[in-house]
DNA sequence: CAATCCGTGTAATCGGTGCTTACATTCACA
DNA sequence: TGTGAATGTAAGCACCGATTACACGGATTG
């Protein structure tokens, strides 16, 4: 977050009175900034976390003054929307991918992909993942693409747990109740590592994954039809 | 966070010579600084979140000057690891008060408490369960209190579930995996309350402990030792 | 083609923050 | 009784988000 003014003393529009059209020489109006600061911020986010986005540093590496990116995003929380919007969207589409080739016979394997892909690319965009999830960074309520993107995954979810209790998969278990309790698994866990808690239970980074799965695998063990004994 | 400057004329010391111990009249030193500003923090935190805790704000309310603070915490980071500290403390003593009157002989029905328990204090304390879990507030590693305490906490869940196991009250489970699924459903919950989420699954706020007990019910359910069908 | 309008970027500024340095005060101990 | 260490103050740095007045220039329109 700290940076030294980045040659403070080479300001733009050197000594020029008239830049006659140099394509080198940046033109005053720069082209999409609200893309490129939202590019800005998206990587500033994966670098250093939600707090390490400031609209300043997004201007500075768009080459453009702190006061222009007000001019795109009204306030620094209407930029982490549009980042959180972008994060919630590639969410989406790499869970709805991951589901693309499963057998629609079988709803509780489906919801077990379900599972591991979200685990999946939480452990892999931890940053983006906490953005999306921690409304501390920007406001959900008012961020109508996270929460309709985020609608489509509950419904997702929700159809598939129905698909698997009329399809004989599920035991006799209050459908919200497993619902919630699956959400509340695969996001306690992903924050569990976000949050730095699994070394401190004994879990390596390298284990993670495979841990996530086989917790997953625990927990759909627990909700299935029980024909048999142990 | 944002304040006019609260009385700005009206500065300490305004003429008098020497205040010759005016009992009212604030002395130099102010007895227990560190402590006060903790108290401080405390309070900022439970009113606006990890978050709205300024070293500036916390003096103000100690009636000090803005650097005095460093003089007891060297950083703002320091001070949060302090917060942290006491509301871990506070959450291990209350997590162990509710065990406290358990019966010894029913390891799950303890186990059972400590996830409701844990789950009760962390919706109870938001704010302050936050700060203990979110690293991002400060720095874990560095914090002998908290983690010291957490260990205590890890251990005592670990000591639980083993016995259950050794009790045969459980299935035949891998007990790290049971462990570790079942601080992630706890966390998980109790974050999805904090982050907001829980509106979104359909679960209004006067539900959220009635369904804090149900998914523990759920989940120990699961890891049960299944002795007949259904 | 020319004039003007308005979207977009700049410059300067404000109050807030964490943090540091130099100085003032007072307590506690020799 | 002195004196040094501990503790608080004052002033100032760089950074931040945000606002305002102004400069530029592409697009629309007469």
């Amino acid at each position: 977050m700290r940076r030294p003014a980045k040659t403070p003393p080479a300001g733009r529009r050197p000594a020029k009175p008239r830049p006659a059209r140099t394509p080198a020489a940046k033109p005053y109006h720069h082209g999409d900034l609200r893309r490129v600061l939202l590019d800005a911020a998206m990587q500033l986010v994966g670098e250093g976390g939600p707090e390490a986005v400031s609209v300043r540093e997004a201007a500075r590496r768009a080459g453009v003054s702190p006061g222009a990116p007000f001019r795109h995003f009204p306030s620094r929380d209407a930029l982490m929307n549009a980042v959180a919007e972008e994060a919630q969207r590639r969410f989406r589409a790499e869970i709805e991918a991951a589901l693309a080739g499963a057998p629609s016979g079988d709803p509780l394997g489906r919801f077990r992909r379900l599972g591991i892909a979200y685990l999946r690319w939480a452990m892999q965009n931890p940053t983006h993942f906490e953005i999306i999830s921690s409304r501390r960074f920007f406001d959900h309520d008012r961020s109508v693409g996270v929460s309709s993107d985020n609608a489509e995954l509950i419904g997702l979810t929700e159809r598939t747990l129905a698909e698997a209790l009329s399809a004989g998969q599920l035991g006799a278990h209050d459908l919200k109740q497993v619902q919630i309790a699956g959400r509340a698994l695969v996001y306690g866990f992903a924050r569990m590592h976000i949050d730095g808690h699994l070394p401190r239970w004994g879990v390596a980074d390298a284990e993670a994954e495979q841990m996530a799965a086989d917790i997953v695998d625990l927990f759909i063990a627990g909700i299935t039809r029980r024909t048999s004994q142990v």
